[in-house]
DNA sequence: AAGACGGGGAG
DNA sequence: CTCCCAGTCTT
């Protein structure tokens, strides 16, 4: 959840330094939950949209309030947790419990939107059948490699611009095929 | 359904 | 200088 909470919108080699200090100085859910909220922002003021800061001090207290320190395993009730929305929830679910659900984030709706040729646009993360393939996609026995493996496969292959086409494993199953890429 | 938030790196 | 990034919250 603090990783997730830190990546929303934030590059990944910008959170991690942050990351690592953070977990050191707050080794456990409780002890997040009683932090000043200043002394969290220490941390989190170089990461940009600040008010993201009170979400780890509120979603580790709802935590200890509501669930004596454990996470739900479910969506609907981890969305309830302040900060956690359904990204984060999909993350935790498959991640943590690797339960059988969908995550959709940006490189995800990306790579759906070119594989199954939708040809959305704007904000395609909010869009239905994105969200319904994405299900499709997450339904398997193994989310968590399946969430490593679409953000590895999303980050190097099929990028945001100038994705790998050429070289491209799914390249003769995706609609795109070998097709000049118009960008998305 | 659309706008705001934000520092930091890439082009 | 402009655009965008492992989204969520608020109209």
């Amino acid at each position: 959840m603090i990783a997730e909470f830190m990546l929303q919108r934030t590059k990944a080699n910008q959170v991690e330094s942050v990351y690592k200090s953070f977990i050191k100085q707050y080794q456990d859910i409780n002890s997040l939950a009683k932090a000043r909220a200043h002394s969290i922002q220490k941390y989190t003021i170089n990461l940009g949209i600040h008010w993201r800061a009170t979400h780890f001090k509120e979603a580790a207290k709802y935590i200890m309030d509501n669930y004596d320190g454990q996470f739900p395993e479910d969506r609907t009730l981890l969305r309830k947790i302040p900060g956690i929305g359904d990204y984060v929830a999909g993350a935790i679910l498959t991640v943590c419990f690797n339960r059988p659900e969908y995550v959709v984030d940006s490189n995800i709706a990306r790579f759906i939107n070119r594989f199954y040729g939708l040809q959305l646009t704007g904000e395609i993360r909010r869009k239905k059948p994105i969200i319904e393939k994405a299900q499709e996609l997450f339904d398997y026995s193994d989310t968590r490699n399946l969430l490593f493996a679409l953000l590895d496969f999303t980050a190097l292959v099929c990028k945001p611009q100038k994705p790998e086409c050429t070289s491209c494993i799914l390249n003769q199953d995706c609609s795109l095929k070998s097709k000049y890429i118009t960008p998305l």
